[in-house]
DNA sequence: AAAGCTAGATCTGTATACAGATTACCATAT
DNA sequence: ATATGGTAATCTGTATACAGATCTAGCTTT
């Protein structure tokens, strides 16, 4: 739909993800809808759709950009590896010629060096190529938005993409046997994929402690 | 918050988890909003969190109360095994004699048969009691979610609440390894107490297999 | 200087209004 | 009887308006 509330989501949404709003950043319906042009009730509708996807707090007073925290990291690696792998084991029989190919040509997107957000973009969809075979709508959406938080974990917390030589490996290694049909095999793959990616995280996050503080006004 | 918008939505929750209104049936912004004697602000809001909550699908036209399949079921099921037995062996090492105590209150309670709705709270608040001692907000937001819709499930396919007996005994076996202090053993049995009810709930369906129409207006 | 209080600014929840989109119904034509 | 077209009813998205709640800042009091 083309909707204004959709519009004003969405920005809002990569300005949440990509840290140029920073957690603790106040963000009122009257300031959105003043700043994106439009009345309060799109800018209100946008903020409760983010507060559902776990970006946003909604406060008692003012709506406010929610904050990171080592715990939640946690948590939300947890659950990341305890859903893709279910799914990938339930897609990979079904995974076929189609998927590979695609998913190799997205590896190769992924090589050229492409923006922080491409890149993350392009590997979403790696991944999302096999889960979407699992014919499963509701984990589906669940790994998407578990994987939108820790992406904000990522640039929020990483400057510069350290690990993608170590990414591409492991991808290809999950490529090799989805290609070979192994279900148990990918899936092991993938939740130590994900693993990796949380000590990677955790690591950074431990060097750089301090929470940032909320945006002066 | 004593907001109108929360009111229409927890009373929606309700008709809609227990079938009162039907999978299927239309509700529109005008209609709730004129049923409930507010605008249609709040009643906009109240259709909002329940999409997000996926007990009402926000079609392209008007919202509509969202069906049932064995597929969703399906789904909703292997998330709960998954995440479940998670908080569980997480939990369990923090479980005190305060929660066993209140553990074994709600096993009277819902012994001595209840209401539908009444027993499957008590149901509920059983097993949050332990989960709450994970640490695990999201976690736990995510569980009650899924308990809530596979609760509606109960309510749709199964008129008498056969199978009591079953689970009271499952919850003392749990409550038993709980005192205990054995994670895994606790992890294990709720794994198979969430996949028994399954079954059961399978049994139902299949047995009554025609999804309801949408109500006749 | 610290604590408390009050006026003003800000914000939210909700009601009402309007335009554009969608659907339903019914008459007419084939 | 079935298809077709048009009009009325319904619905949504959004703007605007208002009252009550919450916060802020500065003044007063001690």
């Amino acid at each position: 739909m083309d909707t204004a509330a959709a519009r004003v989501t969405g920005s809002l949404r990569q300005r949440v993800l990509t840290g140029e709003l920073k957690p603790g950043e106040p963000l009122s319906q009257s300031r959105v809808a003043a700043e994106y042009g439009v009345s309060r009730i799109p800018a209100r509708d946008a903020l409760q759709t983010l507060a559902a996807e776990g970006l946003v707090d909604l406060g008692a007073f003012t709506a406010v950009v929610r904050g990171t925290s080592i715990a939640e990291l946690q948590e939300l690696y947890e659950l990341r590896e305890a859903v893709e792998p279910l799914l990938t084991r339930l897609a990979v029989p079904n995974v076929g010629r189609a998927e590979i190919a695609m998913m190799t040509s997205l590896l190769d997107e992924m090589a050229s060096h492409p923006s922080a957000i491409d890149w993350l973009s392009a590997n979403a969809r790696f991944h999302a190529l096999i889960y979407m075979r699992a014919d499963r709508v509701r984990m589906i959406e669940l790994t998407t938005q578990l994987r939108r938080l820790t992406d904000r974990y990522l640039y929020l917390h990483v400057d510069m993409f350290g690990d993608t030589g170590r990414l591409d490996v492991e991808h290809r290694l999950i490529l090799e046997a989805a290609k070979a049909g192994d279900p148990a095999e990918v899936a092991e793959l993938t939740r130590r994929h994900i693993a990796a990616s949380h000590d990677f995280l955790l690591r950074h996050m431990l060097r750089e402690p301090a929470p940032q503080e909320p945006a002066p006004r």
